[in-house]
DNA sequence: CGGACCATTGACCATAGTCAACCGCCGTGG
DNA sequence: CCACGGCGGTTGACTATGGTCAATGGTCCG
């Protein structure tokens, strides 16, 4: 993994700055702080369950995921995340990781320490707002995921899936002609959305049948957004994508 | 709904301090804090999807849960609360609930404007860490609801469920004897867990025969609970309760 | 006494899991 | 160069888990 150092780039102030307002001495705070670039492997562990953080990281590129793993070895992921989001952001004020992050594909991932940001958050307790108001979203993404793999089923299950992937994907910019990336293979879904390769198999077949998504070679597309939300039961209030001021 | 002033009780301040190092100013900050007392009905709601929050809530008496509404008006239960806890921190910086909030069974809260909050993080920014890592404690249980109901089934679930329950509740002195409140039906357990009402009834069947825990009139007993949490394959680690120090 | 709500039970059905085989693709090594 | 193995995707057949529907009984309350 090579390591270099460079300032936090715009990637982090683009993200903060979507749901939160900073002024001019906040931003360059932010700017001050200094992160190393790290590259990871496909399916690369970042942290796991256990570990004691002492860092966090901000994607610049790829995706990365948080999972549990079973007493029997079975993988459960619990989110995805996309350039600009901070995947670890949760270990900031926990003793011990409770879960693992990896990366989906190739990453790379800039990395902050833990004593940085908390000075930032004392001298400029709105950065540290911006931030939690992130992890915030985070929750509300947790919150959306129980109910999704408890409420919902089957195709619905897997169309809101598509529909999170998608429209969060469009929100950094990333979606290209109803195309976004989604390294993931069919098994990582079941171990997603808490159902067998096989189901995931037949239900994406349906999406397809139907000509609302198709998923391939690690990529999503969404060829009738309005079905699939309408199937998925999409609302992205839960993403939280409103800029308001803080105070 | 009577309402009447007082101090912040106690019951935060233990809270907060069983897993977070407070000095003395900050303890004197919050015991500033000034709050209303809001007697609850069953089932009331405190706040709901949708709305703007202002203030938010700790427990005082009583059990309070979060919960969405599907399109069909199905509820989805996400997470329980007991005393000491504040359900609806996870409002404290977004712009407008995602989801809803309700005592379970008779409540009282303790609610604080945000403003004041936000005011003392900015004296005293321990103790908004403090209440920042109380929210990704709520994260963490999150995450593990997500891999409850999508990765165990019927039995499984439900013994980790009560597990969590039973432990939480002993953290915070409410179990007696091996029995602890949990004023739900099992029409609600069901929507909780992702399981209809009828599986519900038949698997806690299954922890009665063995004499592991029993669940009747709004009380849970544990008759065994090494077993309990080996059929729930229960680790509390993502409860994150380890008192260390923030500076 | 009647109604509402909760728990329980049985019968039946739907969804999804398991198992197994097969295909195509790709990268490795003989 | 080609054979082989591994992996991901697809399919069929069978099974199991759990959902739906419906009826019953108990308890509490008006």
């Amino acid at each position: 993994m090579p390591l270099r150092h460079m300032a936090v780039s715009d990637t982090l102030l683009k993200k903060l700055t979507q749901h939160s307002r900073l002024v001019k001495d906040d931003i360059s705070v932010i700017r001050r702080l200094t992160c190393q670039l790290r590259e990871l492997e496909p399916e690369e562990d970042f942290i796991r369950q256990g570990d004691r953080p002492h860092a966090s990281c901000i994607i610049m590129e790829g995706m990365m995921a948080r999972y549990h793993v079973m007493q029997s070895g079975v993988r459960q992921y619990l989110s995805v995340h996309l350039a600009g989001d901070w995947p670890d952001a949760q270990g900031l004020f926990l003793e011990k990781m409770d879960h693992s992050v990896c990366a989906i594909g190739r990453a790379s991932v800039c990395t902050i320490p833990h004593a940085e940001l908390t000075d930032a958050f004392r001298q400029r307790p709105t950065i540290g707002f911006a931030i939690w108001r992130e992890t915030l979203i985070d929750a509300s993404i947790f919150r959306e995921a129980i109910t999704n793999n408890s409420a919902r089923r089957g195709v619905a299950r897997l169309a809101h899936f598509f529909c999170e992937v998608y429209y969060r994907s469009g929100l950094v910019d990333l979606v290209k002609e109803g195309v976004c990336a989604l390294p993931f293979s069919q098994t990582m879904l079941g171990e997603l959305l808490g159902m067998s390769l096989v189901s995931v198999n037949r239900h994406l077949q349906s999406l397809r049948k139907y000509r609302v998504a198709d998923f391939k070679n690690g990529d999503l597309i969404v060829t009738n957004w309005q079905k699939l939300a309408e199937i998925g039961e999409f609302d992205p209030l839960y993403l939280h994508q409103v800029v308001e001021t803080l105070t």
